[in-house]
DNA sequence: AACTACTTCAACCGCACGTAC
DNA sequence: CGTACGTGCGGTTGAAGTAGT
């Protein structure tokens, strides 16, 4: 789009904000607003390249621009500095900003450091154009295709484990200051990554809308702030094929206010208590809203801020209707299409889901988060035959994945299991520096759901998966049978069993909590 | 050709954060 | 400590472009 307005076409409002925007007058002139010319624009590199970048209010007051700071940062930023990329984004740039998207949510700017030459604006609407298509296409975001690229992350991180940690996955953990949503973040990653995981959590959810919950874990809700459940009632249409039951279940905002929050949240989600930053009210051991549902699962969170129940719905993966997926299980893999955008492509022939996966994933989806993780894990493991889930598997109906026989997980036994990892109070002791003996009570706050994202660590870290027949064990050793010993011992450099993992070598994610 | 609906994208807006005073 | 200021970020707006009828 290209404007050819002339200096005196457009607005110039005088509203007043501290006098530190555009809306400000300057030596009694009005600062213009609108589309820059190409005198002004002149103008601006021409001071750039005296002054340099920054200090950008002063550029009013040297060059008599009649714009403001922000205006002549942002014209800069998005148009004239060199080594601006300009037209449409390549493949290669689409697939980053998927996965980019994926990791990191609506964080342009931090998108727009991936991607040299492009700027955060053009970023956002590139997605944001892309979310309307998928939106209209009722369709995920993110292909399923980059499920491969999530493994192959995992494995990036578990083999940079010791040599000071995978950048990216630090990245990914480490993105604002709430752990929690660090997790919301990995987990939309990791379902949307993973179809089958994604749209199992997702039927999950639908199942948990649509009938409630009888489970016990389901009773330990916080009620999600009025914006969320506004957002997610107001999102009928996100959510195809749940949208019917979401509207008998899900209460409306206005209900939301005069309905306890034990049935409101029973209809929502599934939490467990997990420890939360908020600005206002502190660190709180709190129940917290596990993106197990349907909004959540593709509702990206903005990792830059506290997430106090405060998830931020965007667009669901899993919008198609059970007629799309109908399709999908005819059409063949991978999609036919000429188009040359590669997510046109996949709008156009969804795949469908992965060989054998269909009836379990559809039929059995009482489970959402561990089993996610756990199939995450699983695919990675899938040439070790003493897995985690031999004991599940050897109790349900098994479903191949990907060739790795990733298999369903009951789901009584997910909820014992979550259950043991809840408040789980361990008692270490190491040394100091000075060799003195410390003892130290924490909770290993696995009930961080971001520590339960990190099965790398896990399986590769501490070797439980392979040592134990059950994530009930591979559990229990974590959290009390060894640990609970008076002394630890960990060696750093070595790769089997509990006393092999040094504590500093685990991800960030893992760090315990120390109790007062 | 004219009109309408939709899409794109540059720019604006409000807010948050850091820093200097 | 409070305030002012500079800067950056993400969400939103609305004009121009485009496609469809």
């Amino acid at each position: 789009m290209s404007y050819t307005s002339t200096d005196s076409d457009h607005n110039e409002s005088l509203a007043d904000d501290n006098g530190r925007d555009c809306r400000s007058r300057w030596e009694g002139n009005v600062l213009k607003k609108g589309p820059w010319s190409s005198a002004e624009d002149d103008i601006l590199i021409d001071y750039v390249s005296k002054h340099g970048e920054g200090n950008w209010n002063a550029v009013q007051k040297h060059t008599g621009l009649f714009r403001c700071g922000k205006s002549c940062r942002l014209r800069w930023a998005n148009h004239l500095r060199p080594n601006l990329k300009k037209g449409a984004f390549s493949q290669e740039e689409e697939q980053l900003i998927v996965e980019l998207h994926a990791k990191l949510g609506n964080r342009w700017a931090r998108m727009a450091a991936h991607l040299p030459g492009r700027t955060d604006n053009e970023i956002k609407n590139y997605w944001n154009t892309r979310i309307k298509r998928r939106q209209r296409a009722g369709l995920p975001l993110y292909p399923p295709e980059m499920h491969v690229e999530v493994l192959d992350w995992s494995q990036e991180y578990a083999e940079s484990r010791n040599m000071g940690g995978d950048r990216r996955y630090q990245d990914f953990l480490q993105l604002g200051n709430c752990e929690t949503n660090v997790f919301f973040d990995s987990l939309n990653f990791v379902t949307d990554m993973v179809p089958c995981a994604s749209d199992r959590a997702d039927m999950a959810t639908c199942k948990i809308l649509g009938n409630g919950t009888s489970s016990p874990q389901y009773e330990n809700f916080v009620p999600p702030i009025t914006s969320s459940s506004k957002r997610l009632w107001e999102s009928e249409s996100l959510y195809p094929g749940c949208s019917s039951t979401i509207k008998e279940e899900f209460p409306s905002p206005e209900q939301f206010h005069n309905t306890s929050p034990q049935k409101i949240s029973k209809t929502c989600s599934f939490s467990v208590p997990c420890d939360v930053d908020h600005p206002l009210y502190g660190r709180q051991h709190s129940p917290v809203m596990i993106p197990d549902s349907h909004a959540l699962t593709d509702g990206i969170v903005p990792a830059s801020k506290p997430s106090f129940g405060a998830v931020k719905l965007e667009l669901p993966s899993f919008q198609y209707s059970e007629a799309t997926f109908d399709q999908w299980k005819k059409s063949s893999f991978p999609p036919q299409s000429g188009l040359p955008d590669p997510f046109d492509t996949y709008i156009q022939s969804p795949p469908p889901p992965t060989q054998g996966v269909e009836s379990d994933c559809f039929s059995n989806c009482d489970t959402g988060l561990l089993d996610m993780l756990l199939l995450e894990a699983k695919i990675r493991n899938s040439s070790t035959k003493n897995s985690l889930y031999s004991n599940w598997t050897s109790t349900t109906p098994s479903v191949d994945v990907a060739k790795s026989g990733v298999s369903q997980i009951k789901s009584e036994e997910f909820d014992e299991s979550l259950k043991s990892l809840v408040h789980s109070e361990i008692s270490i002791s190491t040394h100091n520096a000075d060799g003195y003996p410390l003892r130290q009570r924490h909770v290993l706050d696995i009930t961080r759901p971001d520590v339960l994202l990190a099965s790398s660590w896990l399986d590769h870290g501490l070797g439980i998966v392979k040592e134990t027949g059950s994530m009930s064990d591979a559990l229990a050793v974590l959290l009390g049978d060894d640990i609970g010993n008076d002394y630890m011992h960990m060696n750093v450099g070595t790769s089997s069993g509990v006393g092999s993992c040094s504590w500093s070598n685990m991800p960030p994610v893992c760090q315990m909590t120390e109790l007062p």
